[in-house]
DNA sequence: ACCTGAACACCGTTCAAGT
DNA sequence: ACCTGAACACCGTTCAAGT
């Protein structure tokens, strides 16, 4: 019967990150995070500073968690581009915390921001420059696609397919 | 001495744009909004439903604001493209409000939501999935920026430039 | 029609107090 | 060390009451 309780930090980043991905960040408050972990709220401030710190936790474990996907999703940039649609679409309440959000660094493992951007860097050939129209690319299109910001009849298909040979051809004429 | 006051629709939706150019949208409240309007928070709601309502008549005095600017800036794609980062670094707390936040269609004026997302059609040349590619790219990119997560050190000039030529290839490699 | 004070159910956070 | 109830200053929103 009696459920391991065991509140520490990686139970309430686990918790926190498990209620964002149900209900969003907006619906993550410390008295129903406390409530998920079978405790009050106060007592939350014996393992973090604030709740900002809760979502740099959530930061945190939501990059290391794409990072590893990223890293060995296929060999191509095609392969890359569709991993990274396919997992902001998996984790649409996620994404915005982990890459939208503004980063609290300071909170941060040590290195695992520049590690992922290592990685968006190497899937773009090398050019830190084309990395990030890349990127900047993918992050706008998911975003506007997870926002509804596009027409319902856009056909995102053959936009994702735009954005390949797009890039494919910017990759081309950079190397010349 | 007596300031006019004439609370209506309109003088609500500048005084909101002009808070949330100062400080944010999370820091607009209704009561600090109703305060800036020499009323009591629960007066506001003889002229609007809720705060929601608020959100979305500022969306469309920027989304105005930005159509204008954006329809009369230069001829070329690369003024269009110049323009549009000029209006969000201009605007840094108003521009995630504006195309970030879910757009609420059923109050915006008729049209305006078309209206814009023609311009950028237009500006692309005409091809819809062109349009989308570097309206994601425009927006991912001044996000980044505004969200201070691309290296500080970032060649945001040189990163402009690419995106430019980078699309008037995919352009021409459009027409043929 | 427009405004008010009081109230409701929420927030994040602090603090004295318990074990 | 970890947890609690009570409290603070905030929210958005409702409502009865005033003009």
């Amino acid at each position: 019967m009696s459920a391991r309780k065991m509140v520490n930090r990686q139970s309430i980043c686990d918790t926190a990150m498990q209620l964002i991905r149900l209900h969003g960040v907006e619906s993550l408050s410390m008295r129903t995070l406390a409530a998920a972990l079978g405790i009050k709220a106060p007592s939350l401030y014996d393992h973090v500073k604030n709740r900002d710190e809760v979502i740099a936790l959530v930061q945190g474990a939501g990059l290391l968690d794409f990072g590893d996907g990223f890293a060995v999703a296929g060999t191509t940039t095609r392969d890359k581009i569709l991993f990274y649609r396919q997992w902001a679409l998996a984790n649409p309440k996620l994404y915005p915390v982990v890459f939208q959000q503004r980063l609290q660094r300071e909170l941060l493992p040590d290195g695992l921001e520049a590690n992922v951007l290592g990685l968006v860097v190497d899937a773009a050939g090398g050019s830190h420059i084309l990395a990030r129209t890349m990127w900047a690319q993918l992050h706008g299109l998911v975003d506007l696609e997870l926002q509804g910001r596009l027409p319902v009849d856009a056909d995102m298909q053959s936009t994702w397919e735009q954005v390949i040979v797009g890039f494919e051809a910017n990759q081309k004429a950079n190397m010349t």
